[in-house]
DNA sequence: CGTCGCTTTGATTTACCTCAACCTTGGTGG
DNA sequence: CCACCAAGGTTGAGGTAAATCAAAGCGACG
């Protein structure tokens, strides 16, 4: 729904597509020209297996990107917002699927395409290398947070997410949560019952102000950061910096 | 980086140093005419938080990647083998520590002058993107290991992976695996004990036969693979194939 | 106003962790 | 050559965080 963007997230791509200068190429640029389409609530953009025939920007909304186990489990691996790229990893085949969470808008590159303006472009590359560097980085986030993550880490990092992500630098960010408790769930690998249990707790510790379903009040940032377990802890806000290596804290 | 991609599916780029048919440019060749440096087991290559200053191949052994929360806990997000790369991922600093765990030799490249070949080379470009997304495969692959997998399909999984790596197409492949059981609970967000006793268990079932402590005969390929959630399932021997969408599909 | 999907809350179970003891292995020195 | 030791690994007993099972609350929408 908003339209910030940036948060590096799993397949996600960085990038502030509204603010763009318009002089200067970037890859968000590169989709300018490109018709804008429009998927509905719960519909997939494409399925894991599906022959990857196209890169794509999503303009405004937000979607899921997941994998399925043979027996149902379903594993969320990223959350995608205005601004980020889908399905650039390549591979000739998409690795998962993308489905749209809230209405979702997205302009459609050709693969190969995509990948000529990139190999023309010697400034667009150092782009899209960062774009997967970021992706990367994301990812060993969320494979710290499950393996070694308490439910209440999880889902404390996960609202810390967002609200670095669309809260700005606010001290008490009103953040929107398009996803419903499943997908919240299937992206922390736990059940819809701890994660609503553990709101629950974080809204009675005060950390939280439940506006809607969908919307809270995220009231004491640092304690949400310290409760997320990574470490940097200060009480009031925290510097996005990544703070590293501190075997012993108090605190 | 370029960690974990390896493990998963050899999509041919980049792996396997050896057989590098020597003419054609490729990553690995690159490295051709650094010095190889030694490293203890036990012993850091870089730090996590370390000013990222150079991309390393692995000519020999056996690395761990991993970071490390504030109070200690620790967790392994890949393992390296000969072939693999290691630092690519950008930004100025390294996000993990890498350490040997056996005896191992690497390459050295300096980060910038490494930038520059990818940047002027149109055949390594793709090869460097390929690995890239190899590596997300792999972190995808994981993250569906963390979040939704029992014990015994972790540790099934793990070795599963190994024996795909290591011991080729055999239907009783032996195989080594350098690291301890501790570094194996860290990489798949379990105890030690819990290790311990699924292996246990999968020698009782003779899905698995240890030689020693740090080699052992996989008995039965099919079974491990079916054991490993991974949907293949078929009773003999799986086809490497990454099976996809069962969304619906009888199997 | 009733129904349906999502969410919350409660009671109970369980897979894995924790704590603790013991066993193996490989290296060292008497 | 063997006794000893330390590090790593296994096994057992018991505890617990989160899952599972079950029931009700809450909105939104026709």
């Amino acid at each position: 729904m908003l339209s910030q963007a940036t948060m590096s997230q799993p397949h996600g791509a960085v990038r502030r597509f509204a603010t763009v200068p318009s002089q200067p190429v970037s890859l968000n640029s590169l989709f300018g020209g490109q018709p804008v389409e429009t998927f509905e609530p719960g519909t997939a953009v494409f399925w894991e297996g599906d022959e990857a025939r196209h890169v794509f920007e999503v303009v405004e909304g937000a979607l899921r990107i997941f994998r399925i186990l043979s027996d149902g489990r379903r594993v969320i691996t990223g959350f995608l917002y205005p601004g980020d790229l889908l399905g650039v990893s390549l591979k000739d085949q998409y690795l998962y699927t993308a489905e749209a969470i809230t209405r979702t808008k997205l302009r459609r590159y050709e693969h190969g395409r995509f990948q000529e303006e990139i190999n023309r472009s010697p400034e667009l590359r150092p782009q899209l290398f960062a774009c997967l560097c970021d992706e990367m980085a994301a990812a060993q986030d969320q494979m710290v947070l499950l393996a070694r993550k308490s439910a209440e880490e999880r889902v404390a990092s996960f609202l810390l997410l967002i609200a670095r992500r669309l809260g700005g630098d606010e001290r008490q960010p009103v953040i929107e949560i398009p996803m419903t408790r499943l997908d919240m769930a299937d992206y922390l690998g736990l059940t819809i019952e701890t994660v609503s249990r553990t709101m629950t707790r974080l809204t009675n510790c005060g950390v939280i102000a439940p506006s809607s379903r969908h919307a809270m009040v995220v009231r004491k940032l640092g304690k949400l950061a310290m409760l997320a377990g990574e470490a940097d802890a200060g009480d009031k806000d925290a510097l996005g910096g990544r703070s590293i290596q501190q075997a012993v804290w108090p605190n």
